[in-house]
RNA sequence: GCCGGGAUGGCGGAACUGGUAGACGCGCCAGACUCAAAAUCUGGUAUCCGAAAGGAUGUGGGGGUUCGAUUCCCCCUCCCGGUACCA
């Protein structure tokens, strides 16, 4: 039984109870089906930090028009969804709240989840998984055991952030201007014992993959090449001249140009070279530089923008191929985490040692020639660029290669070197001193000695009823959490370290595709489903989430777990979503941020924002740039409010239409409104076309012209959304020309039984390629439109290409590359016909009277472009 | 600092492989309907000159390649993302 359409479009009517109709049926609940071909499609699971913020309203929804699209293509579709459920915002939310990160992380979700479902997401919601659940994360738990059988993983010390005050480990992020977000304390460095897996081990196949990664951004392909950062070098050791300091005989650097050897004329340590810190010992100025390096943040953004500072040591060391004495220093730009700690400087070559030569007065060798052979004017900065070697002695004249060679031979042969293959990328750092996380599952005998937890051990479930006292992890101080014993009943001590959040979000995606195996981490429905065939997430993922999850899959595989080399067949980054900002400074210099909603902003009459007051005081704020939604800023806007006045449907329909999924999107609430009108008048116009009655077969030899434009354009509008949808991804052109299709509709009368089949035609277009993006309206519409199929079930239109045919067609003539004129030509006219219509044409003729004709290009079916002397 | 990306009307954006710059939408202006408002509909809307036809200028700035450049190359400015413990 069908219902008649309603007069007015409702949202808020129509929209649950079609969400009810999907849920009910399981409409999107799939199955493994070997005779179907299967689309996996998959958004970046959300942290649950309370609400859906626009992001997320963006990504998914890019992701479900891709599924539901993918479904009309008559493929098997899996598209699911979870919780990446562990992280810092649970404890913060804990310090400030009292409450236990699982209750808050747990009410998150529910209120989330009910959100994705107002949205109409097409989710097979039995797959739903949430990381901090034990039966989730025992599994990686037991994989952390295989992983360290193979030699992946290990412990060793690393540096890090502490706040001395409140006694505990800071993230980069709650560091500020170097002191703790809380205490306020100045941070110190501090090295102490970490979890690491060897991610280097798998550094070549990571980065040989990303060639035939097509179906990936270049972008990011780009960045995980130099993140990844594969340098051939030579390996040297510079005698130390001074007898043993600090137990010290020599200094190991590596360096990408062993050409320029001969300008080496100065070392440079790390503030933590043994080296450094055994000279600060007797020294009160060095250590004072020293103790002040200590006390600089970890993150390579805020250490490569600080001062380049540094101080000589009373040391130094012998040129491998002159024996000249070189000094040392130490310096704050250095790092002990990257190499060997300590860089021979090159200062004619390089512009960072250059600077620093020029401060501390070094000397400054060119060694390379320029392109024409002379030294180089290194007066003004370094020379960077390869050329061949000069004040080289007996390794004069050599390009890169030669000098390369001929100097690490040189060197290799007396042991001082070797060639060696180096990488940027470290190992991936995954234990956390914190609470809201995955147990590492080790434990520790009286002896200190370590072993993991033996797999029929596992789960290690963390403790989820805690009392939160101070900001440090309570996990330690929960006896009957490090209280434990060994297989043989011996007393040992359980690891309280967690693991980075990193690690839950390496493979959740396998896991979707069994999410209720209770007895491994996957079986065999992974082969099934794997690879992903398009993953949809933020830009900001580009390198750490993408590069760790790939290295995970790759050590799954190596596990027998799975079978696919890489995870994600494609890859599309979404761009970030903005809204203008307002503010007003503060007595103490502060900006004092106010939402958009709480703002009125006026216009001149052509409408330019001119000024903006606050509502709250009618006074004026400060109209700042736009910037990523952020709760700093106080600029987001809160999909739920315009959900609950526009309905799912134009959240959706505006969010694809405002941007191109990967470019960055700014909000505009009154663009919103049109997308609603757009709804209303698609309503309004199936409403009348249906209320009229039924309607006759289309007979396509009886149309006049009009209507074979009509129907022209109805099918050039299935051609152009199909390649947008399908190839191109871009939704907001797809949404565009269906709308012109709409105007065109709407223009024509429908007021015979030719038209109103030719409207009956486009109405049913219009709606099944509007059904990814606006289900709910698409589903009721179609339904009404006299469809007994489903939507969820009926099949993406294929244009017809007799309807497709032209007679004629517009030509472009321009004179000198200047538009002049466009002309009706036929549309298989041949050049010399295009010619003749360009120049008979009266404005052409105007340009090209008494000029010389010097060349005719045409470009067939779009444009002449005809030369003349001037 | 380094790596990656971006900049087009008042605004979001379009122009896909070097071929009509500004599709579509918002906003604004004018008009219709209305007692009025909302809603809806019609027309206009890059800038400058012009009644119009049409012309000149114009895609962050400067240079180059080309018959032709938003698109390709070189230099520069500003903005955004990442920078390994935010996720």
């Amino acid at each position: 039984m069908q219902e008649p359409l309603s007069e007015r479009y409702e949202p808020g009517a129509i929209e649950p109870v079609v969400q009810a109709h999907w849920d009910d049926d399981k409409v999107f609940k799939v199955r493994e089906d070997p005779e179907r071909e299967k689309f996996y499609c998959l958004c970046m699971f959300p942290y649950p930090s309370g609400r859906l913020h626009m992001g997320h309203v963006r990504n998914y929804t890019i992701g479900d028009v891709i599924a539901r699209y993918q479904r009309m293509q008559g493929k098997n579709v899996l598209q699911p969804m979870g919780w990446d459920a562990f992280g810092l915002p649970a404890e913060n939310a804990a310090i400030e709240n009292n409450v236990p990160p699982a209750q808050w992380t747990r009410s998150n979700i529910e209120y989330m989840r009910g959100q994705l479902k107002r949205l109409g997401f097409a989710y097979d919601w039995d797959r739903e998984l949430a990381t901090c659940d034990p039966d989730y994360y025992r599994w990686e738990q037991w994989f952390f055991g295989r992983l360290y059988e193979k030699g992946l993983v290990y412990r060793a010390t690393a540096v890090v952030n502490w706040d001395p005050v409140d006694q505990t480990v800071l993230a980069n992020e709650q560091v500020i201007d170097g002191c703790g977000w809380r205490s306020g304390a100045p941070v110190e460095r501090r090295e102490i014992p970490q979890w690491f897996l060897r991610i280097t081990a798998y550094a070549d196949e990571l980065l040989d993959e990303l060639d035939r990664m097509d179906d990936w951004p270049d972008a990011v392909r780009t960045m995980q090449r130099n993140w990844i950062g594969r340098s051939e070098g030579l390996s040297i050791r510079f005698a130390l001249n001074d007898a043993s300091v600090g137990g010290l005989e020599e200094l190991e650097v590596f360096t990408t140009r062993p050409d320029t050897l001969l300008g080496a004329t100065y070392m440079a340590v790390a503030p933590e070279h043994p080296l450094a810190l055994a000279c600060a010992e007797n020294d009160t100025a060095l250590g004072a530089f020293v103790e002040e390096c200590r006390h600089q943040s970890t993150s390579e953004a805020v250490i490569e923008k600080l001062e380049k500072r540094g101080m000589a040591l009373p040391v130094t060391v012998r040129h491998p191929l002159t024996s000249e004495a070189l000094p040392v220093w130490v310096a704050n730009f250095v790092l002990m985490s990257y190499g060997t700690g300590a860089v021979m400087s090159v200062p004619a070559h390089d512009q960072r040692d250059w600077e620093f030569a020029r401060k501390y007065d070094l000397a400054i060798v060119p060694v390379i020639a320029d392109a024409e052979g002379n030294a180089p004017d290194v007066t003004s900065g370094a020379h960077t660029e390869r050329g061949r070697t000069i004040n080289s002695g007996k390794f004069d004249g050599l390009d890169f290669a030669a000098a390369f060679d001929a100097i690490a031979t040189a060197l290799e042969r007396e042991g001082r070197a070797e060639r060696r293959v180096q990488y940027r990328l470290r190992d991936w750092l995954v234990s956390r001193q914190r609470y809201w996380g995955c147990p590492i599952p080790v434990v520790y005998d009286n002896e200190g000695n370590m072993q993991p937890e033996a797999a029929d051990r596992l789960p290690v479930t963390l403790p989820e009823d805690v009392a939160w006292e101070g900001v440090a992890s309570p996990l330690r101080s929960m006896p009957d959490f490090t209280a434990t014993t060994l297989a043989d009943g011996s007393p040992a001590r359980r690891e309280t370290d967690t693991f980075d959040t990193f690690f839950e979000s390496s493979w959740y995606f396998s896991r979707f595709c069994c999410a209720d195996n209770a007895d491994g981490m996957v079986d065999e429905r992974v082969d099934y489903w794997m690879p992903v065939d398009i993953y949809i997430g933020g830009i900001e993922h580009a390198v750490l989430h993408l590069l760790y999850a790939r290295f995970f899959h790759k050590a799954m595989r190596d596990a027998g777990l799975v079978k696919s080399d890489e995870p994600f067949k494609r890859l599309l980054t979404q761009g970030m979503v903005c809204k203008e900002t307002y503010f007003r400074e503060t007595a103490q210099g502060r900006k004092q941020y106010f939402n958009p909603a709480e703002v009125d902003v006026e216009t001149d009459d052509k409408g330019r924002v001119i000024a903006a007051r606050a509502r709250s005081d009618g006074q004026p704020v400060t109209i700042g740039p736009v910037e990523k939604m952020s709760k700093s800023k106080n600029n987001g806007v809160d999909p739920q409010a315009l959900i609950d006045r526009y309905g799912a449907d134009t959240v959706r329909l505006y969010t694809m239409f405002a941007a191109p999924p990967d470019q960055s999107l700014e909000w505009s609430d009154s663009a919103v409104e049109g997308a609603f009108r757009f709804l209303k008048s698609l309503w309004r116009l199936t409403h009348e076309h249906v209320s009229v009655g039924p309607v006759d077969a289309l007979d396509v030899t009886a149309l006049d012209d009009a209507l074979k434009d009509l129907r022209r354009h109805i099918h050039e509008t299935i051609v152009k959304v199909s390649d947008d949808v399908s190839r191109r991804y871009k939704f907001n052109t797809a949404i565009a020309a269906v709308m012109e299709l709409v105007n065109h509709l709407s223009r024509t009368p429908a007021d015979n039984a030719a038209a109103r089949a030719v409207r009956q035609e486009g109405l049913d277009t219009v709606v099944l390629l509007l059904a990814p993006i606006v289900p709910h309206a698409a589903h009721v519409l179609w339904q009404a439109l006299g469809h007994d199929e489903a939507l969820t079930d009926a099949r993406w239109p294929v244009a017809d290409e007799n309807a497709l045919v032209r007679e004629a067609i517009e030509l472009v003539v321009q004179v000198n590359g200047r538009k002049r004129a466009v002309v009706q030509v036929a549309a298989d006219a041949d050049k010399a016909a295009c010619e003749q219509a360009a120049l008979a044409d009266d404005n052409v003729a105007r340009f090209t009277e008494g000029k010389t004709v010097r060349k005719i290009i045409v470009v067939p079916g779009k444009l002449v472009n005809i030369v003349v002397q001037e």
